[in-house]
DNA sequence: GATACCATTTTGGGATACCAGATCGGTATC
DNA sequence: GATACCGATCTGGTATCCCAAAATGGTATC
């Protein structure tokens, strides 16, 4: 099984032959979330041409892909890694709270809501002998499937896409076990108050999640930008 | 000046020599969302070349774009103009009840809100002897631009895209000028709290105008559905 | 040593050739 | 007349080639 930050977005389903495009699409996504390739760095589509093994046409066709979800962006001519952006991840924070909120609203408002105890068993599955990988991935996977139980594609979109975006930012981040168990505890509570149907205590449990989730992930990369920039990453300041 | 629906997601400034690329992407999202191509209708990467003088290779990109949009989508091995599907704009104004209302409670607490003038003056520029496209236009503009004054890009983003899959419904939409009114006045309302910092007062009126936007057009739709049918564009129902 | 200059290389944008699989017609068979 | 079959045609997927513009690097000049 994938365990790295980059099954966020995972490949479509095993077992099917998958194009070009699509291999090319998914292995430079997990190359990029991974941080096998800097933030910042310079792509040139013939380098991905020839570390893939595929022609340039399904090279260009990933690479406008990945520009749309913001992981790559133009560099005048060229191709660009985007760089972890401070001021973005704040108003990414913003935009979750405003998608995630309205999801979290519906679903406390289904009548099946059954869909909780899924989510509830994935949060179980994690213990303190868990990866770190592992964690994280849950971390991700916690709120994109509480979206997805909203029925709503355009909210489901909207954090997926913000997740996806926050994926390498957050793998940065130095997690304490304590930080982590934190956050555990919290997406239960706010399961908790959507399983009995709470809506205005689980909007506000979420909202205070997504609050202190970005002002950890803020004050971890402020204190450390040097230590990344060491390491050759981008870091544009807030 | 461009009037047409497309308008909403405009050519880069004019002025600059445009790609190939950006030529096709353009032109065809005028086509679909201006609806010279019905929805539902087949479209082939060749038919695309010839019609518009260009290679595949800018035609694949563009189509690709556009997919991303929403605008068109596989089927199967080929492509399709998105057909018009009921349940979708459903599922879309709750989507854009969500991001606005944010939007929105973020310019009201802004304390430079002057930019509201400029969407308050476009909003006058329109009287009895506007042509339809034009108020149709202005319609769609007065929710990206109150998106924009947030200075949230993935808040105004998510507007801009609700707004484009939004746009050939609303094209299609029975419209009479008492309707265009109430419209405008509930615009100018909105403007009027967003303007003296009442948020609460702001989100109340949008979240009701974007209510009742979907609700008017809905009923447009399904009444006209048989029409709309026989004018050969696929309409899925909710 | 700094700088202006020019030849070379590299880049992305575009056009085209080729392929495998799907589709579509027409025909032969029952 | 219905149906099974088969070849021509069309489709998107891919590889490859060409081009103009931009970056590069070395050199001559001051």
């Amino acid at each position: 099984m994938n365990l790295s930050p980059a099954a966020v977005n995972a490949a479509p389903e095993s077992g099917t032959t998958m194009s070009q495009m699509q291999n090319v699409e998914s292995q430079l996504r997990e190359m990029i979330l991974g941080l096998e390739i800097g933030p910042g760095e310079r792509l040139t589509e013939r380098w991905i041409e020839s570390r893939f093994g595929a022609s340039r046409t399904p090279v260009r066709a990933a690479l406008l892909r990945l520009e749309t979800e913001g992981l790559i962006a133009r560099d005048g001519r060229g191709w660009t890694v985007a760089p972890i952006n401070l001021a973005e991840l704040g108003q990414i924070a913003v935009y979750r709270e405003a998608v995630e909120v309205a999801a979290v609203r519906l679903t406390a408002a289904l009548e099946d809501r059954s869909g909780i105890e899924v989510i509830a068993a994935m949060l179980d599955s994690c213990d303190a002998d868990t990866p770190r990988e592992e964690w994280h991935r849950v971390g991700l996977d916690f709120h994109i499937e509480l979206a997805r139980l909203s029925g709503n594609e355009f909210l489901l979109r909207g954090v997926r896409d913000a997740m996806t975006r926050l994926s390498r930012a957050r793998w940065l981040e130095v997690r304490d076990q304590a930080a982590l168990g934190r956050a555990w505890a919290e997406h239960h509570a706010i399961l908790a108050a959507v399983r009995t149907g709470d809506a205005a205590q689980a909007a506000r449990l979420l909202s205070a999640h997504i609050a202190g989730s970005r002002d950890r992930l803020l004050t971890s990369l402020r204190d450390d930008r040097r230590g990344l920039r060491a390491r050759g990453f981008a870091v544009v300041a807030a």
